[in-house]
DNA sequence: ACAATATCCTGCGAGC
DNA sequence: TGCTCGCAGGATATTG
């Protein structure tokens, strides 16, 4: 699932490819994904608001692409802003696809013919002979149209909390926007809290940083919350080098999956053998998704 | 005031 | 073999 590792590798491949392009028209097959966003939310729902969404982004020119956390930004030209989050299984593709039997199919052979173009919901023309798909298996993923002067102010960016990869991210701004109390784990996932981290990041940051995932945050020494910190720079960065995990459906623009699974710790991988210290790692549940760590390394007292 | 739970959606694996 | 059932999961809405 596209965490901030993943999102950036989009977003700098995006930069390459589609920066200074311009809608043509769209296509999709799903426009319940679609919202008008300005003072309030507003749904599609039916072809009429898709045609409305339409003229909108005809004829604009993408100026800047660009990440907060999770969430994919298109600066348009005319005050625009389309803004983009994958959510669980949504990812961005860039090339050329033909409708072929209700099913999009690569033209482009580079384009790795696999299910994942079965998912294409979304479609945008762009100049330059370019498509850019949203490929979002589950459906969840969001595309809102924003003014950019009121997505700038919005609650929606503004809520976020700092950028971990950020150069003002300091330990001491770390434990100032820690909660009193929390799971750590669910700590770390609380976008208001940090921007960015999900499940996996935060199973391997934790691994990383030897700290139990359902300790609360009350407890943790200085000495483990500045392993915390310095894990979630590591992790992040390592994984952008990496452009992103291979472990779900997850392709970067291209289509080609990321490398993060060779350094892939714990997430998902219980009973398996600890990298560290060969003991079984362990899942366990909280608040309906699980965490998984080893039972050796992050003891739980 | 806050925390636990339901919701969206689809593929997949378990169980019968 | 083929059906049903339940689970996964980010963010948000709703319930407790």
């Amino acid at each position: 699932m596209p965490e901030l590792p993943e999102v950036e590798t989009i977003v700098r491949e995006l930069r390459k490819k589609v920066l200074k392009r311009t809608f043509f028209d769209m296509w999709t097959d799903n426009p319940k994904m679609i919202y008008f966003c300005n003072d309030f939310k507003k749904q599609v729902k039916d072809l009429r608001d898709i045609n409305e969404f339409k003229k909108e982004i005809k004829g604009k020119v993408i100026n800047n692409i660009w990440r907060r956390g999770k969430n994919i930004i298109f600066d348009l030209s005319k005050n625009k802003s389309l803004l983009i989050h994958q959510k669980l299984t949504g990812h961005l593709l860039v090339g050329q696809w033909t409708l072929n039997k209700g099913l999009w199919e690569p033209i482009d052979n580079n384009f790795l013919k696999e299910p994942v173009n079965r998912y294409i919901h979304l479609m945008f023309w762009l100049s330059g002979d370019l498509m850019l798909a949203l490929s979002d298996l589950r459906k969840f993923a969001k595309v809102e149209l924003w003014d950019s002067d009121k997505l700038k102010k919005s609650r929606e960016l503004n809520e976020l909390g700092p950028e971990p990869l950020d150069k003002n991210f300091t330990f001491q701004i770390f434990k100032n926007v820690l909660p009193k109390k929390g799971k750590i784990k669910q700590v770390l996932m609380n976008q208001t809290v940090v921007a960015g981290i999900g499940n996996i990041y935060s199973d391997e940051i934790l691994w990383e940083a030897r700290v139990y995932p359902l300790k609360d945050v009350s407890k943790l020494s200085e000495k483990e919350l500045n392993e915390i910190y310095q894990a979630i720079k590591k992790i992040l960065k390592t994984a952008i080098k990496l452009k992103g995990e291979s472990f779900s459906d997850f392709r970067r623009t291209s289509g080609e999956k990321g490398n993060f699974d060779k350094e892939r710790k714990v997430y998902q991988k219980e009973g398996e053998k600890c990298f560290r210290c060969g003991a079984t790692i362990q899942r366990v549940k909280l608040g309906g998704r699980s965490a998984h760590f080893c039972p050796v390394c992050q003891k739980s007292d």
